[in-house]
DNA sequence: CCGGTAAATGTAAGCGCTTACACACCCACA
DNA sequence: TGTGGGTGTGTAAGCGCTTACATTTACCGG
């Protein structure tokens, strides 16, 4: 059905008056071939519009010059930023990022790894540290460098290029501690398959604990991603636990979901109760009340990544994390504690 | 230096004690074995671990089951939304989707489209109409299905799946003048290479004119894309322009920019001066005050996109293009026009 | 027990490229 | 003039798979 009628390397080489071998050569290794040739070559190529196949060319090169990454969604800026910047780093080394979605399901991940894996990827960008040992066996056997994103793990078989996702998330509940709160709430993304979010809700558990607020303060909501999902976690834990007087959530979506609810309820931010994110993404700058969140150095992370990566690839560069720090970012949504939701 | 030790078809014919070709039926049309030769091949590619070589196999086969898009910025979430149901859709086809993205640059662009066709993409979605000739014709010669999404074009050799941008943004610069609003500013994205932009900005020019308001009164700036870019946009053009009682930006992260710069200055958005935006994603249901745009069906569009794909894939079907339509959604930055700016 | 058909498998020819190796040529130098 | 060493190019062997075609096997009715 596909009788495509394309241009091949024989037939440049054919109209240029060449061997195979030269047309190869000035396509990848120009400086071997003598200016003339070259010329001949270059008008041939042109006039047949000729484009190398690349399944041909990884076949016998077994290079592809392409990078992969499986992000958990990209319905949202969480990893946009962060990605873009990583493959503006993969750019200048000559590589191409080829990115495929999850939708936060290992087995969707597993495919898509092994679809990239298969499609020649010569490195793969991956997010967080869960997963099963199966396909982390995979990567090794296939010798696949592979480096995790957004979170820190020594004890992983791959490297990281992250944040310590328990301390970030202890920098804004400490905030919220110092601010007199004591009933606190927490939306957070499932912990199932996430290292990130179930750090970051351990970071809740141990400063509490550390500050000898009893666990009976704490209430804790899971729920799926998406800003209208953090709207429904918090009217709801707001419902059962009436003296809540600060909501921290999993991430900067969720939060602002919860602001909006807010909002429609009436409820006074951070006057009744305060809110608070974490990432550091547009949308909660734009939020209102603006939101207090931890900053997540997105473009250094994905730049990062690039980098290692591309040393991995090419020095076949011993086991390195990078590790980068993340930042308190006080704006309106955080304040002094109140009594209770009811004013 | 890629050592690599991997089991290959061969490996498994010989382990498995049949031919090349009966693996490769196993892999591909699996009810052609006969259960017991299944049950030997199955046995050795688990024991080897074997996965087919993507590029021998698109070599071979000439299909690969994959789709490329091509899109201008995954920094936003602008497509990220209809590209998930592209996604989707294209996956109950049993295609695999691969994102590339070109910063809204054409050479960028087309460095892309030829590195997914070379890659074997069956199929590509591309944003848009605006693209140059030569593009389109490599895409021809080569016979890859192709549609444009985002926008609507009967004129363009690509099929559109897309929504007309000028009756879309008509529809909400009519309803600012029904609100009163005689001196309009217009926040737009760059029009270079962006039909988008372009139809949007014609549209307020157009609606303008039939409605008998004076060229004089609009005043246009043209900025790149992003939060802080509308936000500066916003207060040249309140400066420059300070009659001007309601901005309408050509999409909504402009918008939301704008309605950020507003709070700041301490200008009250509707009261002194309404904002609109264009896309209606989430960013603008929690700005505040909740922005007036227009509703485009994302996720139709690209469930759309992905049917249609896969029909000119599978039947070669011939130039259909699918129109989506788009409505107006009030919310809370458009209101009646003041006087002035300057209260 | 035979011929005929259908089902299952094998044989081997590519797919379009890279690259090791061989070869030709040219120049400098002795 | 002969030799050594570049430089540039050609030859041809794969890379790992699919698939047209050939072959074998199994099973049927007569």
């Amino acid at each position: 059905m596909n009788q495509k009628n394309i241009a091949t390397l024989v037939d440049v080489a054919r109209r240029s008056g060449v061997s195979t071998a030269t047309v190869s050569r000035f396509i990848n290794t120009p400086e071997k071939v003598n200016k003339k040739t070259r010329d001949k070559v270059e008008r041939a190529i042109s006039e047949l519009g000729y484009v190398p196949n690349f399944g041909a060319r990884v076949m016998a090169a077994k290079r592809t010059n392409t990078i992969g990454a499986v992000i958990p969604t990209m319905e949202n800026a969480i990893f946009a930023r962060g990605l873009q910047a990583f493959q503006e780093g993969l750019h200048d080394h000559g590589f191409t990022l080829l990115v495929a979605s999850s939708s936060y399901n290992p087995d969707i991940e597993e495919e898509q790894i092994r679809s990239l894996v298969a499609r020649g990827a010569d490195g793969l960008l991956l997010i967080g540290h869960d997963r099963n040992l199966k396909i982390l066996e995979f990567l090794e056997r296939h010798q696949i460098p592979t480096v995790a994103a957004w979170s820190l793990n020594p004890h992983s078989r791959i490297p990281s290029v992250g944040f310590d996702n328990l301390t970030a998330m202890r920098q804004i509940v400490d905030a919220a501690l110092d601010y007199g709160h004591r009933h606190i709430g927490v939306i957070s993304a499932h912990t199932k398959n996430n290292d990130r979010a179930r750090e970051r809700l351990n970071a809740v558990r141990l400063t509490l604990q550390e500050r000898s607020v009893s666990p009976e303060n704490l209430s804790i909501i899971e729920t799926d991603y998406g800003v209208d999902e953090g709207s429904a976690a918090f009217e709801e834990l707001i419902a059962q636990h009436p003296s809540l007087t600060a909501v921290i959530c999993g991430n900067d979506v969720l939060a602002v979901g919860a602001l909006k609810r807010a909002r429609e309820l009436d409820i006074r931010v951070p006057d009744q109760i305060s809110i608070t994110g974490f990432d550091d993404i547009e949308i909660g700058q734009v939020a209102y009340p603006s939101l207090s969140t931890v900053h997540v150095p997105h473009r250094a992370m994905g730049s990062a990544a690039a980098e290692l990566l591309a040393e991995m690839i090419t020095n076949s560069a011993p086991y390195r994390s990078v590790e980068l720090h993340t930042s308190l970012v006080l704006r309106e949504s955080l304040g002094p504690a109140r009594t209770s939701v009811k004013s």
